[in-house]
DNA sequence: CACCGTCATAGACGGTGTCTATGCATCACG
DNA sequence: CGTGATGCATAGACACCGTCTATGACGGTG
């Protein structure tokens, strides 16, 4: 038995294809198709059914793949650690960031980040928040940018900036006459992003939840919301850092009355080695943020 | 890497000396040496600091070691989990029963099973044949006992043993009187169970379709079947195993003319790797109902 | 009926883990 | 200050095994 094989085992369960599997682990697919049948026969174990087109894992390799699993983690993590220990700030470093923050937030920091970092190669993954997590705790990203609170006691965060909302409003809006707006007011013809995505809550929670009857419409990307208001079906609201597009949009844009926001956090996993990474990623993104942070307390952004 | 190089870490570690790391591992010193030395070029980082006499493992060591640890027992793991799960004839095993089979055949079989196949956990799923099918094919039942003919390609099957149908008639029947009774005369007043059911329409093709005009009246279930039949509505036909329930239910049971029955079957997946279990379940169903089809060929159950 | 996609099999090749033989460094000791 | 003992490193030979390409078998599809 191999970590190689193992390997294997992983990407056959997880293609349910040996073809696919194969492709995915650099090899031929009769290479795998010999290599997955030595270690059945080493293990005494019979791994996968194959019918025809469908290739299922056998009851008795579900048992096993929780330790499969495990192994592979570990071994990735021995590498990990390895390169750690030569050059912490090298190397492949996974970033999830959310829809609502990475249009914005990429651009300003990605020239910082490279400078910072030369030999941290940065692979930005955006989605929301929930599958963010899951592909943290599955070993699939090294951190993520989110903007909810607590992550429960396997992940660790920090701090890295606020960002304060600001009412959105089409030209003609009848708040668009005041220089601050009421969250309340917002309420009365908010428009809100779909499901899943945090600001949908962090924007619903602000205006005390009354917006909810008036928008049966509810976009899928921030962009698409901008437009929709600029087109005059209501109003919104939007983080800080997409200010810029929103103006492009031709929106006027409103500080809010009780400064409502959200706090932009690293998250990682707690027993993540290269915490050092991390920390680097996180100071160079909260010290670019930090002038707009200066902006943001003076009410304009 | 590998999980190989990966204990060979620890065997220096624990014997603080390459000779005897080599030794416990059963491998030369020399390879032991050439081995770590590709390692440590492998991860870029010194693992042991050769001194003289002494071997210590460096910082960067003591950060590894413990991944190392998880490694390897993880891969024990595997293997430990492995040589449990060799034995084809332990664990769980999903026999689907069709419901006119289930309630007599169960109680029959069950002991027998236990006791020849100790280590086989037996899970019942009783269903129509085609729910099961359905079942077996999404590898939700390891095999299933059924009384239909053929099954597709991608399923085998063998039979397990014969069961003849009998005539089950309400006491002051005009058919009671008969010692044999023809199928053809049940037809006019035979009661059959609903849609889905295997044995319907078996009953209804044995007695010429007849039936199908005369009773609206369709059970779900067997058992309620009888009480009907006891109650006076009809007559009907049971699969022989059936026989001592009927008798309870007070009916009296007559052998069929044409001697109509199915063959009881069990069925699996063409691929299904476990066919030594499969096997063994269908030998001792049918050691346990060889003695009834005596009976049955001797014209009473 | 031919074609495509899938997994299995066969034979050839190259890499690599292993061995034995030997060299080198360190340390204990007379 | 030699000398032997002990332990790790190096070198070359060999065998195994993981890999490839080519091909076969099987099932689904136009």
């Amino acid at each position: 038995m191999n970590l190689r094989d193992l390997r294997y085992i992983l990407a056959i369960a997880e293609h349910g294809q040996f073809s696919r599997a194969a492709e995915a682990c650099g090899i031929s697919q009769p290479t795998l198709s010999v290599q997955i049948r030595k270690l059945e026969e080493a293990l005494g174990v019979t791994l996968f059914e194959r019918g025809g087109k469908s290739v299922v894992p056998t009851e008795a390799c579900d048992r096993l793949l929780g330790h499969v699993r495990g192994a592979v983690a570990e071994a990735d993590a021995i590498l990990a650690v390895a390169r750690d220990l030569r050059d912490p700030l090298a190397g492949r470093f996974r970033l999830g960031i959310i829809p609502t923050l990475a249009p914005y937030l990429l651009p300003l920091v990605f020239a910082p980040l490279r400078a910072a970092l030369p030999a941290l190669e940065i692979e930005p993954w955006e989605d929301q928040t929930l599958a963010l997590l899951e592909r943290l705790r599955a070993h699939q990203l090294d951190a993520a940018l989110l903007a909810t609170e607590e992550d429960g006691p396997d992940l660790a965060g920090e701090a890295l900036f606020e960002e304060p909302f600001l009412a959105a409003l089409p030209p003609e809006h009848r708040l668009a006459g005041q220089a601050v707006v009421d969250e309340a007011d917002l309420a009365q013809d908010i428009l809100v992003l779909a499901d899943g995505h945090c600001l949908r809550d962090q924007a619903l929670a602000a205006c005390g939840q009354a917006g909810l009857l008036g928008s049966t419409l509810r976009s899928a990307s921030l962009s698409t919301l901008l437009n929709m208001v600029a087109a005059g079906y209501g109003t919104t609201l939007i983080p800080g850092l997409a200010a810029g597009a929103a103006q492009d949009a031709g929106l006027v844009l409103r500080p809010l009355a009780a400064r409502a926001g959200r706090c932009i956090r690293i998250v990682w996993r707690a027993g993540y080695p290269r915490r050092a990474a991390v920390e680097a990623v996180g100071q160079v993104i909260a010290a670019r943020l930090r002038p707009f942070a200066q902006g943001a307390a003076a009410g304009a952004v």
